[in-house]
DNA sequence: CGTGTTATTGACCAACATCAAACTTAGTGG
DNA sequence: CCACTAAGTTTGATGTTGGTCAATAACACG
């Protein structure tokens, strides 16, 4: 007779489904949780940096960025997040933000009041853990970030950030075998990789005649993933993913080899 | 009649009383945990990636970062952490480190069993709060950096990074009103900023002749806190020290006043 | 002293940025 | 269904930041 849980609460189920292992008392208590659906559009900024949240914000549908906007104006996006993230969980123990949240497409997102959250993890050490776990592995996303764009070239960040949004979305069940969704922007893409319009560009142009990728409006297909992951030095470790949702990548076993020397 | 913490304990209260308020409760807590010192070289590794790990990594005296070594070989600086700190701390949640810690400087490394720190975590649940607040700045100073290596000029990096670690070192006591320690060689500055050796010290040569800093042997002396503030693009906040412990830094109002328009 | 590490310099080069214009595409309203 | 518009993509020409290579100078330390 208990109705299942709403859509909303099923996505956030099952995204921390993907990276903890999460019982059934804890679904409930999940599914318990109060919450307020808001419509947002595309490019609506749906958290402000320096703004104090009595709530956090959970991602349901649509595909959405934080961004530091610096000194002298240039955006930097700092992650990319969809379906089931709270992208703003931190704000449980900020008293501001350090960082804005935009939506790059339409969608909706659901307002969840600190205290629940609060009383949830109280009397869900599990539920405590696997949110802690969430921002440990949003933490590790932003080193691998780092790391690419301190280190990598403009071609490996590029191929590195489509390997990573592809292992994620399927993750959550938002891919085919091939094919999925990247809503952004060349500058969008340039904001996150720190590279300009221009050379993400060209950048995209090599990726498609060295038939990598194809990328037709928003939907890009993956047509070599092997090489697509030796492009991008990509190994999905980093993710932190449960076994059951890692797309096995052929980068791994060379990372491997290579820290054996 | 009860003795002090140990050094070692007190260097892990001091750290979390500067970015969460603790009981004395908590503090005893803390110091009852159990811990087994090391002794550490310059350039040993404490931790290496792929490794999984039984115990967290208390830093107690010395100067510590994390790394990552790419595909290529080449090594990116990930953070900096000083005594106090627990690096590892997201091994707590992970079956596997996603990258290695070494030492930059001779120092002392307490270890912890996982096991002790949990039980800490659940009997007190102000000491979770915290020590989750401090993996959470972990993750906004790693995105700072991103932003940062994304987006600003080698300047601005190498200014952004002193600033940084006299705020924090002075947050800790380890600094006085102008003069730190800054153990690490340029090359090494070059690896967490994303530059070349040679081009970081052409950049400190500008910030000398420039009379923002000094630096000799490993102690750089501010000569402008000011000016360096604003040739880094510096805003303490995203620290998230609680008051006490910011050094009030003019680039905070100039932020400000940019983000009203 | 000698030896290894770190800092500094100069010459040259490449990746990527900037600027500006043209082209394509997707909507929108008539 | 066709213009019209705005957003996004693509191209070419040119500039600059910062990288690479290689040599030398300055230290630090046993």
């Amino acid at each position: 007779m208990a109705a299942g849980p709403s859509p909303e609460h099923a996505t956030l189920i099952r995204k921390l489904e993907t990276i903890a292992t999460i019982s059934s008392d804890d679904k409930q208590a999940l599914a318990d949780l109060p919450l307020r659906v808001k419509v947002f559009a595309p490019d609506a900024d749906l958290l402000r940096e320096d703004q104090p949240a009595t709530e956090c914000c959970l991602i349901v549908e649509g595909f959405v960025c934080r961004y530091k906007v610096l000194g002298a104006g240039q955006r930097q996006i700092l992650s990319l997040h969809l379906p089931g993230d709270i992208p703003d969980l931190m704000s449980l123990y900020f008293d501001t933000m350090d960082h804005s949240l935009a939506a790059f497409t339409r969608g909706r997102a659901a307002f969840i009041p600190h205290g629940a959250i609060r009383s949830v993890t109280d009397r869900f050490p599990n539920l405590a853990a696997a949110m802690w776990r969430d921002t440990l592995i949003d933490a590790s996303i932003a080193r691998e970030w780092l790391a690419g764009v301190g280190r990598r070239t403009a071609h490996e960040r590029i191929a590195h950030l489509i390997c990573e949004v592809f292992v994620r979305s399927r993750a959550l069940g938002l891919a085919d075998a091939q094919t999925f969704t990247l809503p952004i922007t060349q500058a969008e893409l340039g904001d996150a990789t720190g590279l300009s319009t221009v050379h993400v560009n060209r950048v995209l142009q090599d990726l498609r005649r060295d038939e990598l990728v194809t990328w037709r409006g928003q939907a890009i297909a993956v047509l070599d993933w092997e090489r697509l992951c030796l492009a991008g030095d990509f190994d999905p470790a980093y993710l932190h993913l449960l076994d059951d949702f890692v797309s096995e990548s052929p980068a791994r076993g060379a990372v491997r080899s290579r820290l054996l020397d």
